[in-house]
DNA sequence: AAACACCAAAATGTCGACACTATCACAAAA
DNA sequence: TTTTGTGATAGTGTCGACATTTTGGTGTTT
């Protein structure tokens, strides 16, 4: 998801930083499991010391809690937490859009209407690669914010984009099928991409505002069936 | 700065953490410097194990950088970059406010009087104890910040504080004396209590934003006194 | 001189080993 | 039955050691 291809240039700490938390966000360790050294090492082929230093990055993006001789777990998740991640990063896009809006220029627009014509070009192969559709998606959005030009602000929505990513995969984990209903909202893409292109802030702002809270009343909605396991 | 006691409690690798970014956010250790085992395991009484994972965090934290097989250094500054956190330091600040506004109880404003009180008791004692002034400047801005109720906006918050706090070390230590000219000016303080009570919204979000990329002006034109060196 | 090859010294990244701590099962006592 | 003690077992945190790589100096060649 991060760096996807293994980075042989990079030492083990980096590398399994990079597959654990992949590990973590797509759900493979699930919530407030306990993470074994003696299992870690074998997933992973590697010894403690790079491990740890994985596990100390991943404390630091709260995906991992550590407890003093009690080793590691995977960071729990809440409602609570669930609402106010969506939330804040509802807030820090439309951010980004505002100051896209004020700084962008024609290679940004342009970026966005490429990004949205392969986006739209996947609008009914959702189904069959989620995961493509998925790149695609992101894509877009990080076309638009990208504009704001602020790499500090690009950096904290992507680590809430992360932390948002591992609710909504284990959504999708444990409510097999219909996908479409969470986020396949072609429609609010294309008004977006039209209020965009007519510098309208406001109203850019409030779709933007939606697009993200949608989801998140989605996942409280059915928050009881996955937390009560 | 962050869990400035000592934690007995805590292993190594957290004790040295909070060790480590003290001195790189003091300044002790410089931009770029080359962050020696042979000299931290000295400073700091400890094996490579812990070094290396409170190491690793601080790369998570962008205080430090690594290079395969070339050890760590202290994360260079640059003028651009400091540009950058001040102004999306301003914009998250303003954000902070806004919800604040929002969703602000008797009990919120009761935080930022009583703040402001012990701020402005301290006014003329500046120059004595700046360090207990900067305690209670940064209690003031928190105790406003933190009416938006939102953790992880308030993390996204403190990051941001930490990265800035380095330039604005870095600044008073290259540039001996009258900090004030700085950031002690007790009228914005004011002006904005004032408006924040008010409930004026705009007025507040312009001081806000006003109130921290003044300072950064300041540090962009002083940029050379200490970046050539 | 400048560029290059080469070697010694130093530094890094990783692992295995060791001491200390927590956990769990089971027995003894209230 | 519930509580309390007691080992055995498993797990964590740290260090020293080792292989590999980088660094810096010295001498050689152009």
């Amino acid at each position: 998801m991060a760096g996807s291809a293994i980075d042989n240039k990079n030492n083990f700490a980096a590398q399994v930083m990079g597959r654990l938390k992949n590990d973590i966000l797509t759900g493979y360790f699930q919530p407030n499991e306990k993470l074994l050294m003696s299992r870690l090492k074998e997933r992973y082929q590697v010894g403690v010391s790079p491990l740890r230093e994985a596990l100390s990055q991943l404390i630091v993006e709260q995906l991992v809690v550590v407890e003093n001789q009690r080793g590691f777990k995977v960071h729990p998740v809440s409602e609570l937490e669930m609402l106010d991640i969506y939330q804040t990063r509802a807030e820090i896009e439309a951010l980004c859009i505002g100051l896209a809006l004020e700084h962008g220029d024609d290679e940004w627009e342009a970026g966005i209407v490429a990004a949205a014509h392969k986006l739209h070009k996947y609008q009914d192969l959702v189904e069959q690669e989620p995961q493509e559709w998925e790149l695609r998606h992101q894509a877009f959005h990080t076309a638009i914010a990208s504009g704001c030009k602020s790499p500090t602000l690009l950096h904290v929505r992507r680590s809430l984009y992360e932390k948002a990513s591992r609710y909504r995969n284990l959504w999708l984990k444990n409510t097999m099928s219909n996908r479409i209903a969470f986020d396949v909202n072609h429609q609010e893409h294309n008004q977006l991409v039209e209020v965009l292109m007519a510098g309208d802030m406001v109203q850019a702002k409030i779709l933007i505002k939606e697009h993200l809270l949608g989801p998140s009343r989605a996942l409280a909605e059915h928050w009881s069936a996955f937390s009560a396991e």
